[in-house]
Formats: structure tokens, sequence, C-alpha cells
DNA sequence: ATTAGCAACGAAAACGTTTGCGTGTTGACA
DNA sequence: TGTCAACACGCAAACGTTTTCGTTGCTAAT
């Protein structure tokens, strides 16, 4: 970068001590508005701090803090509506409280995942707040988790999280949520409801499929295995959507008196009405959907999707609450929370 | 935090020179293979370093080198298909150089613009990519883009930019992309095209509806002022809804001869055809509809919209080329680059 | 025997802060 | 005049690195 004529480059106290011909310490501490320092050379050192836009060094202060007021993030994907909220809700209060947040995409893999919570831990930032990779999940390797942990760095989960690891914990009740959900279809005269779901590894799909068995037991409904649909994961990556199409129109096809479907997030629900709609089902008489997640696509679809709604700036929220809370805790006991944010079934027009 | 025994706490190298009965600087040689230190201590030091686990501490490097390896991110919202999209190409390239990236929410404040700025430009990173906030074009006050650049922090800005500002940046060119859509909409037969937009202080508004007109010049078509309809931006905040919906249907309801409308967002394109899908009309026979950008409503909309695609991911990537470029070039004749990104119509089922 | 040269290492500065403590200069008071 | 606060300020350490420049002790050549 070329020196300018008229660039000011970031000025330093040893510069502003120079220049008024004192020492560092007294223009720290003038700054500071320590009563140490005359009320003569504090204002010569203000006016001058101020008319050269001095700001401390972040750097320099978190080296000797020990501190960096940086939270890490770190997130299987963020061309994501529901991450993207989360990530909002986190910067939001991590500002709040003098916080920056600093971002790191595993895109589901494991090996990302590690790499980048090694750059971060190694100075970067105070603490963590993660969802967990599928990948990760697959694997069930959970170490580098806690050799975080150990090194004294705070870990928050959100959304993906697993027992394993005894840490902050923000989620949402998925088996209450999907149990409300399912027993809505149920109560709206549904006789076959059907669930399009992920593999079981994925614990959010897991305990999805849990509330709806529940909720069909509530109800006296022996499940039918023909109504349960696991979806490939590996499908959903844009590309596959023929695919999906492809296995939702045989869980159509094979079973002509599905009046209900609930489907594990919003992708599923939406294709799920576009083939029904196709088929020549009309949405929310012959079939009415339910969907899981809070995204745009529930709310601008036709007809609007029934949908529950995780909150996830709330999410966001609450865990950097948890985080920083740990952060700057004075008292040093360990005691870690998990914390159930509440679903809600938003009714839309998908449902009667 | 209290200390378990298990408790494996970071370990510097001064700990390591202690242990080993060395001083520091033989422990960071010996780390970095320097040949001024014999095989016998080199591989000591390095089995102990590996065995704790050591990592230094990139707090520490950064005061050395005066380079955090970090780039700041400002955008004015992230729940936003689009910029989410950049992101990960800004983290995509930043990761594969080495570099991390730290986001910031101006939240289309003109305020919160300069907080964020003012708070990662005191040493947390090394420079810019941003996208200017809606509040800040409406003031037209340029200052704090001016003072970062003057203290010799680059900046790079995306989408929205600036003239005023000397800097790289990347855009798409908003005009070509708005007249090749309107012009498939003429050449697809349609005779009263409408444009629904922004107010003109957000230069992507401003420039999509040149291209609207320009094209209608191309088939000699007089503009209709009654065609054209500038959204209050205010109205798109998720709660206002129905007010954008009012205006949309206004402009149907007063121009009854629509047969194309050319839209500069998705949204506006989706509540547009759901719209027209109340008042009876068939899409595309009696109406043909095009969006801007390329979010997931428009992939899932029914039906599919046809759109024209900014390739959001792309920007990131080349933004964060050009940054980092800037950063690492030696040679320091300054030289500023914009970089169009070319836009691509992708046809779906909103259109003939 | 002297010395040049080399191998192996240590001391210290630098990056920009904050802060406990030491020190010098006042003035008042006995 | 001597004593002692109070006041205003500077010194230096510390945070964790890297790197330049010594400083040893030894070997080999003159």
């Amino acid at each position: 970068m070329i020196i300018n004529l008229h660039m000011k480059k970031k000025i330093t106290l040893k510069q502003i001590a120079r220049e008024l011909d004192v020492s560092i310490s007294t223009v720290s501490k003038a700054l500071r508005d320590s009563l140490e320092i005359s009320e003569d050379t504090r204002q010569k050192v203000q006016a001058f701090a101020k008319f050269y836009n001095y700001r401390p060094n972040n750097i320099a202060l978190s080296l000797q803090n020990q501190k960096t007021k940086t939270i890490g993030v770190i997130i299987p994907e963020i061309v994501h509506h529901f991450f993207s909220k989360v990530i909002r809700g986190i910067e939001l209060v991590a500002n709040k409280r003098g916080y920056n947040v600093i971002i790191g995409l595993s895109n589901e893999s494991f090996d990302k995942e590690i790499i980048n919570m090694q750059m971060l831990a190694s100075g970067s930032i105070d603490g963590f707040i993660l969802s967990i990779s599928k990948e990760t999940l697959q694997k069930q390797d959970y170490h580098h988790f806690k050799e975080t942990i150990n090194q004294g760095m705070p870990i928050v989960m959100f959304d993906r999280v697993v027992n394993e690891i005894n840490c902050d914990k923000v989620i949402i009740d998925d088996l209450k949520g999907s149990k409300n959900a399912v027993t809505k279809l149920l109560s709206n005269g549904c006789e076959n409801v059907a669930i399009i779901t992920t593999k079981d590894y994925v614990s959010v799909g897991k305990l999805r499929t849990q509330g709806y068995l529940e909720a069909l037991e509530d109800y006296k409904i022996t499940p039918d295995p023909n109504l349960i649909l696991k979806v490939n994961d590996e499908l959903v990556s844009e590309d596959h959507l023929e695919s999906l199409e492809a296995e939702i129109k045989g869980l159509f096809q094979n079973n002509k008196n599905i009046d209900g479907v609930f489907a594990v997030n919003e992708l599923y629900a939406i294709i799920a009405m576009k083939v029904a709609r196709n088929m020549g089902m009309k949405i929310p008489d012959d079939l009415q959907v339910i969907g899981f997640t809070d995204g745009v696509l529930s709310k601008h679809a036709t007809p609007s999707l029934t949908t529950v709604s995780q909150h996830g700036q709330e999410m966001g929220e609450k865990a950097a609450e948890l985080l920083i809370d740990n952060l700057e805790r004075e008292d040093e006991e360990e005691h870690f929370e998990t914390v159930v944010i509440e679903t809600e079934l938003i009714e839309r027009d998908s449902t009667k």
C-alpha cells in the first residue's frame, strides 16, 4: 500500500507519548481518566488522542488480558435459513455484550470441523458455539470437543448436540414438537399419516421420528413401516432433488391412503406438496402437510406450509448468553445447562 | 472454570523452555526446523511440543507481524440467501488461503455499520469486505469508508457499491441482467411489462430500472409510468407483507393489460405471482414473471420462478481473492479493480 | 600455540497495552 | 529548617512470539 500524503496511519500510545513528551504510561492513564494524572496533561493527552482518532489496539489488549472478546461459531452450512437465524441471534447478544463473532464452516465435514476449531482455538477466541457436522455425528468421534474443553475453552452446542460431551447446550424439544405436529394432523382427521425423515444418526431426525410414533400411540394407531420414509441425506445436496422427488413419489404411489404428511424439514415438506399436487391431490383437502423449521419456503409456498418453528434466532441468543455468562463468571464452579427452546406450531394453509 | 485434574491448559514456548532447560529462542527455532539447532535438541523439543499439543498463540503472532490473517465482513443482513452465499464464497477462499472470517451485521443501519467497522478496525482484522447498508446509501455519508482506507486498511465492496469510494469492487451488471430479463419477456410476446422495483437510492434498484427502460426502448415501446412500481423498502421487513401485497394488487387492478412482470428481487416476484393467481390469472399463460437473485424461493415456488442469478458465491470468492491479493501484494502501487460477475437468466416455469 | 571458523545456543528487542510501584517535586506545618 | 503528605509522573514487567545478534566451546588449520 502506497503511503499517500493524506494517510493517517493508526497511532499508538508510544507515538502520542513521544509527541507530547511524556511517558507511555502517562498517556495510557490519562486516557483512562486515572486520578494519578493532572487535569492539565489529561486534557492535553485526550485532545491529542481524539484528534488523531486513537483507538487501543485490540490485539495488544487480547495478549495482555488473555481474552479476545471474540466468540467462535462453527456451523455445518451457512446457506441455510435456520443457521443464519441462529447466527443473527448470536451476533445480536454478542455485540450487545461487547463481543465479536468469528465464523467457521465445517461444510458437514469432520476434518474441516477439526481444522477450523484448531485454527480458532489457538488464541483467536474465548469460546465456541457450534452445531455438530453430520460426518462427525456419523463417526461418533468427539475427541476434538473434549480436548478443546480440557484446554479450558468453553463450548456451547446447539441443535445438533451429543450426550457424550459435558457442556452447555441449547436445543429444541424435537420430540414434543413433532408429537404436537402429528397430533395436530390426527386431530384434524387424518387417519394415515406418513413421516418423511432422515437416517437415525442425525439425532434430530431420530427424535422427530420418535415424536411421530408417540403421537400415533396416543391415538391407538399401530405405526405402519411403509409410511415411514427415511431419506438418504446425501440426496438433499441441491443436485439430487429428482431422486428425492422420486422417493417421495414412490411413497405416495405405494400408499394411496395417505392423507397426512409430517416432514422433518422444510424442503421435504415442500417437495411432498409438489409431488402430491402433481398426482392430483388437493392440499389441504386430500392431504394435509406439516413441516419442520421456520424457513422462507414455508411462508411463501402455495399453499403456505404449516410448520413447527424452531425459533432459530432465540436459540442463537440463548447460546450466546450461556457462553458469555460462562466466560465472565467469577465463581469457578462448573455447572452446565441444557436449555430447551419451546417450539411453536405455526398454522397456515397446508392444514385444515 | 475449575481446574480439573485432567485439564491440559494451553502450553507456551516459555513453559516448554523451562521444562527442557533450554532458552525460549531455542525452542522456537527447534520447532521451526532451524539449522542452528542440533538434531538432538530439535527432536527432543518437537517431541515434547507434540505431546503437549503445542500451537503457537495467534494473538502473539498477530501482534508481532502486525497482521491478523483475518478478514472482516460487514453485511446488512445475514438471514438472506444472497448474502449467505456470498459469505460462503468468502469463507471458502479465505480458508484456502489461511485466513479467518469475522462477521459484522449492520442491520441496514448507518450507526451499526460504523460501530462494527470501528471495533474490527482496531487491530482485529487486516481488511474489509462489505456491502453498504441502505441507511448509509440514503445518507450518502461515506466518511467512515474513507477514513478506514486512509488508515491503510483495504476495503472490497460488493453488490451495493458507491462511486465516491476508490477501492476494489465486485458487482454484477445489474443493467445488463435486467435488460436481458425484460428482453426475454418482450421476445416471449409480452406487450405490457411492469416492473416492481425499489426507491432509487438503492443503486441496484436504480440500475435495474434502467435496464428495464433500455429493453423497452429496444422494442420501441414508450414506458408507461403506471407500470413502474417503486415499493417503499421499509415495507419488506417481514411484517408489512400485507401492504406490499396491497401495493402490487393495486398495480394489477389499475392496469388490467399487464402480461409481464419483472421484479428486482425474489420476494417481489413471488408475491406478484401470488397476487396474480388470486386475481385469477394463469402463469405463465396470462402473465409471465421474472425475478432477480438466486434464492430458494425461486426454485421451489409454484410455478418455479424464472430468475436472474447473481452468483453470490462467486462474488464472495472474487471479493476475497481481490482483498487477499491486495493484502499480500509486495509492490506497493495502488490500483483498484472493479470486477463484474456475469448474471445468468435461469429459465423456469414462470415464463413461456 | 595461535586463530579462524563453525556449531549450538542464549539474550534481548520488538509488537501495544495496562498497572503496581518507585521517585521526584511541591507545599504546609511544626 | 526539617518532616511528611500529597501529587504527578516514569519505570518496568507481563502477555507469547520471532529474529537478530552476540557468546560460548570446540575443531582444525597455520
